[in-house]
Parts: structure tokens; C-alpha cells; sequence
RNA sequence: GCCGAUGUGGCGGAACUGGUAGACGCGCACGACUCAAAAUCGUGUUCUGUAACCCAGAGUGUGGGUUCGAUUCCCACCUUCGGCACCA
């Protein structure tokens, strides 16, 4: 019998039997079942196997799936390997194997790991990011996004990971450090290719509409993308030395642009920042087109100088005291024509706005503080019911009052006054309507092995010639970008880079000598020099293949739609070896090519992740997705890749602590499984607190679970020897019990309540086991069913022993219990009766007077002790709500 | 500092739209079984007062408010956690 002491023979029998009926798990393209898309973040496999946050989330996932499926859902519940990345590079390196040999051997222990703990995955729908067949299609979207202009090669500094010896995304730099390592990062020129993805920032914010994701995620992904509304205004220069000065600034000779989102707030600048990285900077300490005096610009030049020398995090943790330097300029503001002076400060940042910002003393703290570090004047523009004492602070952030001080829109409330100014910018061409942004372009490349080559080939002939702008190179390049329906300034853009030939595709990893990247900063594959020659598909010439691979983001960014037509990928394994790169039976591109199995599938239903996921995968995918959307090969017509997304929780170790190898508190679930099964270790997971809890590992509780299975084991065997004595009475009190449980379990799962749903059939059993009586098979059945998404191996075996001709051969594919309204409602219920809000007393009625509103109260009075509690006092209010309560209020 | 959460017994946590606070589990206490222990089973378990109760009072971070009635709604504050941080 299936108690949890014979665990690992169950355990072998079942999964042999699910090994041999993958049609239990397999989700049908064809099918007239509603479909359910059920997805968990596919892991990276590391050389240590499943952790406990994987089983973890992966059994929030699998309860879902298993439950859905049982409730006559086709559903798709995909597992796969985002197997590219650092750790396996750097392993491979240690212990001088092929990157890909590890890989294969991690999936492979992760895969038996996963299928030991239950997991209902489709396996035939396994992906594998390093896949040669997998990221020929990884490469193909890098060649869209280059085709439409997302992608572009520049020279920039990066955030440099001295010791990864790798380019970090602004994204993978916390607090100045790098991400993975925790080294300090540094800063380098390097030429990088990027995505520009802020082409979809208002994409991504109003696609978040659609989507069904908990607030919590919203607000992260709608603070990381940033934006903020406002203008661009132009500030004229004040008299420039010569009006033919060599001097070019943004957009003309002789004004400064800030960015604000105030322009209501013009007439209170008192002066104006620059950042010290601005080019106009550069101009004034080098030349002499300025009337400043000598002195001045040498006070210019020296603070800069100093700016220069501090690093991003120095820049940013000195925050609270501003310096800054005059640089002589004057301004003039353009709605009252005062002249204002023109200082340099650090606080200003170069990467944000149009880095010179306007200066608001009275209504910003930062220009306050500077203001006063400076003396200049503060303007108070704008008025509201509570006095402000401008001496002490600035009245910030104001988005009420009433405008003072501002020529002709003084007296307009604050919005009325922003709306008037932009249009009146715009009227007087001064300057327009615009929004910034806090997300920045996603730099792409990484100078890594293990990765997915960029598939781009750089043609130095083209790059030069086109400059000199040979008119044969020109006409060549224009027929080339009419062929390839690339807009010929994508081409410009880009001097000398071209795609690689789609149907060249894979460009497959070239197996190298030495997978250590070299110090000057290229990949290891600049090492492979005949895999790096090539020819330019536009003059012909001798080319070189970018050596540059894509960042670990790529592979997962469009997984969930691998997973619909994984049957198309054809899959070789992880041995870039034996990858073909011909796949006849698809022409085109392989989303075309699944237009049927895309519209039935996305969006994914529910997705299960962790927190740390809930910026940049998302985000980043959801990007991916979107243009994918805008090219017109995703045939859905719901935007966005993900309807629901839940965050699961953390497992900490038995010391509440982060589970560590250093601080020796890791729990491994292949471990505690060995132990006490995998039933118990899964119910228990999912009995823990709610999914997206924090919660420490605790074994007591874990015993508490094994015990509710062994009972419920003991159960089970004891009502099968009932029914084999035969004859039993049909006891409605415990048809409600079972009932109960079924609706409870039922709304539970649902709403992936799951540590409620196992609490709720943890007192079913209680009710039923103090009866001992028989409740009959069909209702033991039913039980069972309810424990099947949790205790996986257990409800087989029970299934198997309930089972009757014509039942499912397999528990997980029966169909959900229906709980039976007539058993629910009680014969008669107690409800309890307060005198002023405290409960005294309870009132058992029989269900059918619950109505009698008048009849229960008098019912109620009679009562002992509330008969005792009203003498003698008057009673001034009698509230009944039918079934709920009584309230009597006395004097 | 800003944004978002969070706070309930000795502990993990229940209480879904305002209606019996503490489900379920752990722990603890007592009892049964045992030579004994473990395991298992049974009973009890928010706190205070009482030998004890069908007793009384207090009680969901703090202070106020709305309501017949508040863990739940409103206001102010505090704690802890996560994210962002000179973003103009």
C-alpha cells in the first residue's frame, strides 16, 4: 500500500509507467479542448543540479498544470535549457572540456532529477537555447532587428567587468558592481552592438494593460522603463563672440536645450547646469569663440577636469553637496528674455535628458541646494493654500496652485499652466512636446565563447568605400538593400555591416582551442581565423564574421514560442558538431511556418518565475515578442507574450537564512526526496505558506505533512477493506465533508491558494477518519483525485487499486471531482449572536428558518445567557443578517 | 528620499465582497501503547484572572476615525522586506 514508507518503489514503478504513456503529458496541437499554456522559467542547468527553488516553483507549476489537465483542459506545460552563460564557459575552462560536452551532461542530470520529483513536462517539446537549431532562430530575430533598424554597431564606452572580462548591461551593473561577480566595474571603449529597444518604451508600458500581472511587477517594469512627460526648451546663447563661430551644438549655433517637465515653471529660472561631459564644454575650455575671460575658463577646464576623475558612484553618493564652477555664459530665457548664468556641475548627468537642465530653485531640491551653495536668486512661481518658507527648503514637486510671478499665465492652475506653456513653445518654435526615458539601449554584445554568434558580417572594403562614396559601391549597395527589403539607411547607419544570408543559418560555434576571453577585450572566437574570413555579400570582398556573441538574454526571450513549435526544431542535442543547418520542410521563417500552432497557443496562460526575473527577462522578452508582433509573423491578436504572471516565493534555509553553500544551511531535494519521498517534499513545498511567500525550510512541518499522507494512505486501505465487507449507510453529514473539500480544493488551486487547498484536505481527513465509517469507493475516489496534483506517485498507486473498467489508466488525466450543491447545505447551522459586537452566545436553527428574520430574533432573545445579558436594559437596535450573525444593541 | 509590499499565538500561517479572529500544521503539556525510548494514537493549547469552568476581561504594529459590528474601510505614524535612486 502506498504509505510514504514504500515511497521508492512507487516511485520507480510510476515513473516507469509515465515514461512508457508520454501521450499522459503531451499537449496536441490538434484538440478540441480549450487550450491552457502553463509555463515555468526554464532553469540554466548548472553542474549542481536542481536546487530547492527550482522544485519549488516548478511543483506551483506543475499542481496548475496537472490540476487544468484534470479539468479537461489540453495543456502545455514545456520544460527546456537556457543553457548558455558563464559559469559552464568558465567550468569548461577549469577543467578543459567542450562547453557543449557539459552542458549536455547538466541537462541530462537536471532532466532525471526533474522527472524523479514528478514533473508533468511535455517532454517531447524540450528546447535547448545552445542548440544549433534552436538559436539558428535566435540569430534570424537579430537579423530582423538589424533589418528594421533595432540593432546598430557603436563605439561606446561600457560597463566593464574586469573580472568576467565581459561588457555588462546597465541592467547587469548593481550598485557599481557587477552583477554575477560582485567585481567593481570599470569603464571601456569598445564597440558594441545595441538594441533599441527604447524604440518600445510606450510599447512596453501601455501593453502592461493588457496583461494580468500582480501590481507589484507592474510597477517595476512601468519605474524601470521611466518615463517621464515634459518638453524640450531652447535657451539662447547671450552674445556669442561671432555669429559665424565654428561652434555646433545640438540642433544650431547659439542656444542650449534642456529637457523639463515643468515648463510651467520658466519664469522661476534663475540659472542654468550643463554636465560636465556636454559637448558645448569641450568647446568652450578649448577655443576662444566665447567672451569669457581667460581666468574662467581655466576654472571651467579644472573642474571638469576633477568631474572627470570621480566615478559614477562617487558622482552619486556626494550627492548632498553640489559644486559646480560659472562658466561666464549667459542665457537668456526665452519667456521673459532675463539673462541667466551658465554654470557646470556634476549633478547634472549626461546620460539623461539633454544634459543641461534649467534651473528652479524654489521648486526643486537639488537647484534649491545649489542655489544657495551659489546665491542666486530663488523665484517662487507658484502658490498653494499652505505658507512655504523658501529659506529653509524648496516647495517641490507641486502639482496644485495657482501660477505667480509668470507674466501672462499668472493666476492658471499648474496644469492648465504646463499645457499652455508646451503649445505656446511649440507655437513660437522655442520648443516641442517630448518624454524621456530611464531605460537606455540594450547593449548586446558579449565577448564570450558560450553564446549565440551575432550573425553579422563587417566588410572593410564597403565600410571605406562608402565614404568615399564611390558611386559603384553606392549603386551596388542600393540593389543589395532593395533585394533584401532593408531600408538603405540601416545600411549607412552601419558602414560595412551586413547580415549573414538567412538560409547560411545556424552560423554555428566553431569548436576553439582555448575558451578564454583575451584581456584586450575580444571573444575567443577572433582566435578561429578561417571561421572568421568571409565574404561581403555586397562587393564580394574578403570580410570578417562578428566574433561577438549575444548576451544570455537572447535564448530566453522568445523560448515560450520554441516551445509551440519545438517539433520544428529539429533537435540534434547540444553538439554544434553534427548540426545541420538545412531544415527543408521549412520555408521562410519558422514562425510563418507555425502560424497554427502560435494562434493556438499564445499567449502563455499563467507563468511561474522569481522575483529577480521580474525586470529584465520580462521585459526584455516582452520586447522580443512585440516586434516579432510588429513583423508580422506572430499571427495572435493579444500583444503581449504573458496573460498572468506569478512570482513565486523564496525557500530559505532551516535558520532563516539565504540558503548558501557557505553557510552550509542548502537543502537539495533530490536529498530530502531520498528521505521521505517525493510526495511529501512536494505537498510540503506547496503546504509551506502561500506561493509567493518567503519562508524558511522547517522539517517539523515537512513531518506533519508526511504524517497527513500516511494517514491519508491508511485511510484509503482501510475504506477498500469496507467495501470489500460490503453494505455501508450513506451518511449525509460526511457527503458534506467530502463536498466541502472538493469546492474548497477546487476554488483553492484555482486561485493557486495551494497551502489552503492541502490545509483544507488535512481536516477532511480528520472529519472522515473520526467517524470511522465508510463513506463508499466513488467518494474515496474523489479524494484521491483532489491529492493527485500534490502527492503525484501516491494517487497513481491509489487510482490503480480504486480504479474500475473504463476508469483512465491514469489518475492525472481523470477527470476533476464536481462537488454537489444538495450536500453542501447543512441541515441546520449555528449562528452566533452578539450583544454590542461581542459575541455571547450561539443560536443552532434549521437551515430552513434562516430567512425568518423576525422568528430568529426573538429566538435569539430567548436564549439563556442573552435572556441574562438584555434584563433590564433596553435594547435601542436588532440587526440580523440572515446565516451570518445576530447583533443586539443595549443600554 | 521615491515607488511597491508587509506587520495576526511560542512558530509557519488561516479568516476570499466588513459579520464567531487564530483554520491547517509545527511546538508544547498531559494521557495511551512500551521494560524503556522512538514512532504512532488520543486530549488540551491566544493571553490574563481562577484549583477549575457552561465565567469575566483584554487581544490582529501604534494612535485616531467611520460602523450595530473593523485583521478587513479611511487618516497619521512606526517596523521589516523588495525595487529604484542627483532622471531635471
Amino acid at each position: 500500500m502506498a504509505n510514504t514508507n514504500n515511497f521508492k518503489e512507487l516511485e520507480v514503478k510510476w515513473m516507469k509507467f509515465w515514461e512508457e504513456h508520454p501521450e499522459l503529458y503531451h499537449a496536441k496541437d490538434a484538440s478540441d479542448k480549450e487550450k491552457k499554456y502553463v509555463l515555468v522559467e526554464f532553469p540554466y542547468p548548472s553542474g549542481s543540479g536542481l536546487h530547492v527553488g527550482h522544485a519549488f516553483s516548478f511543483t506551483g507549476g506543475d499542481v496548475y498544470a496537472r490540476f487544468k489537465r484534470m479539468n479537461n483542459f489540453e495543456v502545455m506545460f514545456p520544460m527546456g535549457w537556457d543553457a548558455f552563460g558563464l559559469p559552464t564557459e568558465n567550468y569548461a575552462i577549469k577543467a578543459k572540456r567542450k562547453p557543449q560536452d557539459v552542458t549536455k551532461e547538466n541537462t541530462d542530470k537536471f532532466r532525471s532529477q526533474m522527472k524523479r520529483l514528478g514533473f508533468s513536462f511535455d517532454w517531447e517539446r524540450e528546447v535547448n537555447t545552445t542548440d544549433p537549431n534552436y538559436y539558428k532562430w535566435t540569430q534570424w530575430i537579430f537579423i530582423k532587428l538589424f533589418e528594421k533598424g533595432l540593432a546598430y554597431k557603436e563605439e561606446m564606452p561600457i560597463n566593464w567587468c574586469p573580472s568576467c572580462k565581459i561588457g555588462l548591461a546597465n541592467e547587469e551593473v548593481v550598485n557599481g558592481h557587477c552583477e554575477r561577480c560582485g567585481a567593481e566595474v570599470s569603464r571601456r571603449n569598445i564597440s558594441q552592438w545595441i538594441v533599441k529597444i527604447t524604440e518600445y518604451a510606450d510599447k512596453l508600458i501601455e501593453g502592461l494593460k493588457e496583461t494580468d500581472f500582480i501590481e507589484k511587477v507592474k510597477m517595476q517594469q512601468i519605474n524601470w522603463i521611466g518615463k517621464s512627460e515634459g518638453a524640450r526648451v531652447r535657451f539662447q546663447i547671450k552674445n556669442p563672440l561671432s555669429a559665424d563661430a565654428d561652434i555646433s551644438l545640438q540642433k544650431g549655433d547659439d542656444f542650449l536645450e534642456v529637457f523639463t517637465t515643468r515648463p510651467d515653471t520658466l519664469w522661476g529660472v534663475s540659472f542654468m547646469v550643463i554636465s560636465p561631459e556636454h559637448e558645448f564644454i569641450n568647446k568652450l575650455v578649448s577655443g576662444s569663440d566665447y567672451q569669457i575671460s581667460e581666468e574662467q575658463r581655466q576654472r571651467v577646464r579644472e573642474y571638469v577636469g576633477q568631474a572627470k576623475l570621480k566615478s559614477d558612484l562617487e558622482r552619486a553618493e556626494l550627492q548632498k553637496d553640489k559644486t559646480g564652477v560659472d562658466t561666464g555664459i549667459r542665457m537668456i530665457n526665452p519667456v521673459n528674455g532675463k539673462e541667466i548664468p551658465l554654470y557646470v556641475a556634476d549633478y547634472v548627468l549626461m546620460g539623461y535628458g539633454t544634459g543641461v537642465v534649467m534651473g528652479v530653485p524654489a521648486h526643486d531640491q537639488r537647484d534649491w541646494d545649489f542655489a544657495k551653495k551659489y546665491n542666486l536668486d530663488i523665484i517662487p512661481v507658484i502658490k498653494t493654500e499652505t505658507e512655504h518658507d523658501y529659506d529653509k527648503e524648496a516647495m517641490s514637486a507641486v502639482d496644485e496652485g495657482e501660477m505667480i510671478n509668470s507674466g501672462e499665465i499668472s493666476g492658471l492652475r499648474v496644469e492648465e499652466a504646463i499645457e499652455k506653456v508646451k503649445s505656446w513653445l511649440e507655437e513660437k518654435e522655442i520648443g516641442q512636446r517630448t518624454s524621456m526615458y530611464h531605460l537606455r539601449d540594450w547593449i548586446f554584445s558579449r565577448q564570450h565563447y558560450w553564446g549565440e554568434p551575432i550573425p553579422m558580417i563587417f566588410c572593410k572594403s564597403c565600410a571605406e568605400n562608402q565614404f568615399v562614396s564611390s558611386s559603384d559601391v553606392s549603386s551596388q549597395l542600393e540593389k543589395y538593400a532593395k533585394e533584401k527589403n532593408i531600408n538603405i539607411k540601416v545600411l549607412k547607419n552601419n558602414p560595412g555591416w551586413y547580415p549573414e544570408e538567412e538560409n547560411v543559418l545556424p552560423i554555428v560555434l566553431p569548436e576553439v582551442e582555448a575558451y578564454e576571453p583575451s584581456d584586450d577585450g575580444r571573444s575567443p572566437l577572433a582566435n578561429m581565423k578561417e571561421w572568421v574570413k568571409t565574404k561581403c555579400p555586397v562587393c564580394g570582398a574578403e570580410a570578417e564574421r562578428e566574433t561577438d556573441t549575444m548576451p544570455n538574454w537572447a535564448g530566453s526571450d522568445w523560448y515560450y514560442l520554441a516551445y509551440v513549435f519545438a517539433n520544428k526544431i529539429n533537435k540534434v542535442g547540444a553538439d554544434s558538431a553534427k548540426a545541420t543547418s538545412s531544415q527543408s520542410d521549412i520555408v521562410g521563417d519558422i514562425f510563418s511556418a507555425s502560424r497554427e500552432s502560435l494562434k493556438r497557443w499564445m499567449p502563455v496562460d499563467v507563468y511561474v518565475g522569481g522575483d529577480e526575473h521580474n525586470t529584465l527577462h520580462l521585459l526584455y522578452s516582452r520586447f522580443i515578442y512585440k516586434f516579432l508582433y510588429d513583423l508580422g509573423v506572430l499571427p495572435t491578436e493579444h500583444p503581449e507574450p504573458y496573460y498572468k504572471r506569478l512570482s513565486h516565493g523564496v525557500i530559505l534555509g532551516p535558520d532563516n537564512q539565504r540558503m548558501s553553500k557557505s553557510k552550509g544551511n542548502v537543502i537539495v531535494p533530490e536529498m530530502v526526496s531520498e528521505k521521505y519521498g517525493v510526495d511529501v517534499v512536494r505537498s510540503y513545498m506547496m503546504f509551506m505558506g502561500p506561493f509567493d511567500a518567503t519562508m524558511a525550510w522547517n522539517e517539523n512541518t515537512l513531518m506533519g505533512v508526511k504524517r497527513f499522507l500516511d494517514r491519508f494512505a491508511l485511510y484509503v486501505e482501510n475504506q477498500i477493506e469496507m467495501a470489500k465487507k460490503g453494505g455501508y449507510m450513506l451518511d449525509e453529514k460526511l457527503e458534506n465533508v467530502v463536498n466541502k473539500a472538493i469546492k474548497g480544493v477546487t476554488e483553492d488551486i484555482e486561485s493557486f491558494r495551494y497551502n489552503t487547498a492541502i490545509a483544507k484536505m488535512m481536516a477532511c481527513l480528520n472529519n472522515l477518519s473520526a467517524s470511522k465509517q465508510f463513506i463508499g469507493l466513488p467518494n474515496v475516489k474523489k479524494l484521491v483525485k483532489l491529492l493527485a496534483p500534490f502527492a503525484v506517485y501516491g494517487a497513481e498507486e491509489w487510482w490503480s487499486l480504486l480504479r474500475n473498467e473504463g476508469d483512465e489508466v491514469s489518475v492525472h488525466v481523470a477527470q476533476w471531482p464536481k462537488y454537489d450543491e444538495k450536500y453542501l447545505v447543512e441541515e441546520s447551522l449555528s449562528i452566533p449572536v452578539a450583544i454590542n459586537g461581542k459575541v455571547r452566545e450561539q443560536l443552532v436553527v434549521a437551515t430552513e428558518l434562516v430567512g425568518e428574520n423576525q422568528k430568529i430574533i426573538e429566538m435569539a432573545k430567548e436564549l439563556g445567557k442573552i435572556s441574562s445579558w438584555i434584563e433590564g436594559k433596553r435594547i435601542i437596535k436588532e440587526i440580523y443578517i440572515p446565516g451570518k450573525m445576530v447583533n443586539l444593541v443595549v443600554q
